[in-house]
DNA sequence: TTGTATGCGTTATCAC
DNA sequence: GTGATAACGCATACAA
């Protein structure tokens, strides 16, 4: 005796309803849980036939009909990443506790796929489209990216950044000027004298911050940062191992501290100064910005500058949902995090 | 002038063969691609029309009306984890090449959160739901997931399993005990005669042929390896630093080598060592499993067995669409990769 | 409380 | 080639 009423394919809801003997009405009710109460005895007969025959809502079904989605959109810039791939799992979990499902595109941090996937995903009829800073798109982000978001906008969407200023949504920031700053004040007190900036090759708005808030810091002890000092790797690891492992011997000699404006940056860094056989943290020190935490556990540990991504990700997803009027704007606060990889000089 | 034709929801198809003066059916022709020819002109004022509306079409209305999704659904252990990460990256990938949408679901790697995942994403009509090894359930799972796992094949849905061989489904499967074996032999020639290995703390099939691999290779130089040098930390990073930063002195004494069953063990290992004091690789060698990219990057660069993730995700994706016939049990070779982290010795 | 009827946005089957 | 019309699976306003 086979379970399912037609051969093959996956039971309906009419399924169950003929099998309880209930009219589809009564069936939907019971498993939606709509405001309307439906008797005991029937509401068993339909739970058992629904469980007799693994009845399992039609999600696509439900949103026809309902005109709205349970789901918000993801855009992140790639999930091998360790920063995203913590990005992406705090915004799963923080939708999670309000039963969003959470559809996720890796634009690969290319503009024109960015495109390609709010087209796409668009037509998910999704409560929310994130976007997580793109670390490439910053400062110049497509027009067109600008104008099917706004469309989608204007039909209702709603359309929430993390970290990028290029577009003219709500957006939810933290405070990188500010992180860094005190990052650099630690670093002072600590005897640092003349860091060395790691920054990015690409104008990001996010990482010019860092690098500005780590200069402000010094500066308030007196200690000036020369452009010279600001160095510009290529966006990731590789980039900035290699660039400290064939920076001139000059530049090294006199630096006692090393500040990368991400984690990744930093452990590059840092590699780049072992291979060259420089001892860190005894000659220099080497501090980041993230504290992601699969980054940070490393020998020495990093120190950095820890971003509250559950925080970030919980204000991403209320600006996702909220009402609008509960909507202020708000900076989230970064506070650095002094461990082993700067040991006071 | 607004351009929407009804203020505040999406345009539809509706919207669109308003605008162009056609009929639903002739829109819909043009703007999906059916087998049907549309004149040109006629084309030309739909795509106009959409254009001019930013028309974008409800995925959830095409896949109930086509009875069917572009989607496939991926259970994985977990995001923030660098193995999973570049698994899910992998099979995005692949599925993103023949225009699979893939719905991302973590399971964290519990088996009751598994079964809600199951019954949650059956109601999305995947075309197929794949399920990554989450590293803990290999050997038990729940006998509730697998009913349900079946009650959606039973319905003309796929099962997919990676790395795992806990439930009678297609499976893809790598070669752990061949690519640990020659790895082995590969430390025999050079020079390496004492091996500590680190195990996992739960029973995993997968990691219980790496270690059998290893102890092979060895064997076959004529060393055996006595079960007391096979350790089992916990399963993540941690562990593996806390086992090796604590072992006893003389176990240590007379190694000169450790192989982990994965790069996280590896790199726990690795980092337990130096927190300890104890040169690598000058006078302990560390190897590893999995060769993942952005973990193998270290000082020293990690020798380890790589695992082609992205022919495991071809494989994956071929598995979830193709014919029944076309499907044939293939094992995924992996090779040893030699890095400087297991210098001659 | 329950059932009937209608609608959601789309595709597919049919005549034309 | 084009356009009515009937599905698809579900939710809901309304009638009973």
């Amino acid at each position: 005796m086979t379970l399912d009423a037609r051969g093959g394919r996956p039971p309906t809801l009419s399924d169950v309803a003929r099998l309880a003997g209930v009219s589809q009405s009564t069936a939907s009710r019971v498993v939606n849980g709509s405001a309307r109460r439906v008797d005991d005895g029937y509401r068993e007969r339909v739970l058992g036939a629904a469980r007799q025959l693994g009845y399992a809502p039609n999600i696509a079904a439900q949103a026809v009909a309902r005109g709205a989605s349970h789901r918000i959109a993801l855009i992140t810039g790639g999930i091998a990443d360790a920063y995203f791939s913590a990005m992406t799992a705090a915004i799963m979990n923080a939708a999670e506790e309000i039963d969003l499902r959470v559809s996720l595109a890796v634009s690969s941090r290319r503009t024109e796929r960015e495109l390609e996937l709010v087209r796409e995903l668009r037509g998910e009829q999704p409560r929310a489209i994130i976007l997580a800073g793109t670390g490439y798109t910053d400062s110049r982000s497509d027009p067109a990216v600008e104008a099917e978001l706004l469309r989608y906008q204007e039909t209702g969407g709603r359309v929430v950044l993390i970290s990028r200023t290029d577009m003219p949504f709500e957006t939810v920031y933290f405070d990188n000027f500010e992180g860094a700053r005190r990052l650099a004040v630690e670093m002072v007190a600590r005897g640092y004298r003349s860091p060395l900036l790691l920054g990015s090759d690409l104008p990001l708005r996010s990482m010019q911050e860092r690098i500005d808030g780590f200069t402000a810091g010094f500066a308030e002890a007196g200690i000036a940062i020369p452009p010279s000092r600001v160095l510009r790797p290529g966006f990731h690891w590789d980039g900035a191992r290699e660039l400290l492992a064939t920076l001139d011997d000059d530049v090294l000699a006199s630096a006692d501290l090393v500040f990368a404006v991400t984690d990744v940056l930093a452990l590059g860094a840092l590699n780049g100064l072992r291979e060259r056989g420089i001892e860190t943290p005894g000659r220099i020190g080497v501090a980041g910005f993230d504290d992601i935490t699969t980054l940070r556990d490393v020998v020495p540990p990093l120190t950095s500058v820890h971003v509250p991504l559950d925080e970030v990700a919980a204000e991403a997803i209320h600006r996702a949902t909220a009402a609008p009027e509960d909507l202020r704007r708000r900076v989230i606060p970064t506070h650095p995090v002094v461990r082993a990889s700067t040991p006071p000089r």
